[in-house]
DNA sequence: AGCAGTACCTGGTTGC
DNA sequence: TGCAACCAGGTACTGC
């Protein structure tokens, strides 16, 4: 489901809906597993332990405790939500944090899909090890994201440069819309090779990438199907697309019909005029 | 090494 | 109306 914007709202959703430090109650891990097993001391970690700040990395939140990391990924249909710890439970939903608080101390993880995954990095550990996170490429609203840098990642690659951004070694939090939104705005084919990239065509790339993220952070994300901030709010930047989920329809920009192909059997739209 | 394809799941939509 | 096929915002694993 959530790609970059999603997931940094709904990290500002968690942020602002909940006051911390919070301590952690009750634990309750309605099944063995999601994508991957949870550790076998998660609840032993987490009973006690006092939550007091949200992060994001690349499609990750980070629930940092006094002990340690709390690392989560939502997959494609992950969601947290904030309710009543007397309020009753729904279909799917996976984990319950309780807090020791009144009023709505409960944090429900749903996910139908169960893609989404939970890992725990202790307090003596660094982030950097972790066998997630250290596979990640440059958050792309950063610095480090730069059209050198990606020049020097797309340069000896032989893939096609849409499967490339979506590459979390070659930059994170681009998933399958923004991919084909980015490669829209910067005029680049999502079938160019990576290596066929030029300079010119990176510094769109990158500059493309950077603009579509940030607006879709500030409209809240994008609401194709099932996603909502943890606040329950749904985002509209869906209807700022250009091409994603568009097929046959007019580009926006010059009329053509934007074209539908397979990539690494992932759905991609461009517009066959705008994008050389 | 790196690429393409597959697997993991449920549920909504489409087409016969 | 019913049912099967297909598709979905992600990522890790496999086999070539």
């Amino acid at each position: 489901m959530p790609e970059l914007p999603e997931v940094e709202s709904v990290k500002r959703g968690l942020a602002k809906e909940l006051a911390l430090p919070l301590v952690v109650t009750d634990v309750e891990l309605r099944r063995p597993d999601l994508r991957f097993p949870f550790p076998r001391t998660l609840r032993a970690h987490l009973r006690g332990a006092r939550l007091e700040s949200f992060q994001r990395r690349g499609k990750y939140i980070l629930f940092r405790f006094d002990r340690g990391v709390l690392l989560t990924h939502l997959g494609m249909t992950g969601s947290w939500r904030l309710q009543s710890s007397r309020d009753p439970l729904e279909l799917h939903d996976h984990v319950v944090l309780t807090f020791r608080k009144s009023g709505r101390s409960a944090l429900v993880y749903n996910d139908p899909r169960r893609f989404g995954f939970f890992d725990w990095i202790d307090r003596d550990q660094s982030l950097e090890a972790n066998r997630f996170l250290k596979l990640l490429g440059p958050e792309p609203l950063s610095s480090d994201f730069s059209p050198g840098v990606l020049k020097s990642k797309l340069k000896a690659r032989s893939a096609a440069v849409k499967v490339l951004l979506m590459d979390a070694k070659v930059v994170v939090g681009v998933g399958n819309i923004y991919a084909s939104e980015a490669l829209f705005r910067a005029g680049v084919r999502p079938s160019a090779l990576g290596k066929r990239i030029t300079s010119a065509q990176c510094e769109r790339i990158v500059e493309s990438v950077k603009a579509v993220l940030q607006e879709a952070i500030e409209s809240g994300g994008s609401t194709i199907r099932t996603y909502r901030g943890a606040d329950g709010k749904a985002g509209d930047f869906q209807s700022r697309h250009f091409v994603y989920e568009r097929k046959n329809e007019p580009c926006r920009v010059c009329g053509t019909k934007i074209k539908h192909i397979v990539q690494a059997g992932r759905s991609t739209y461009y517009c066959p005029t705008c994008q050389r």
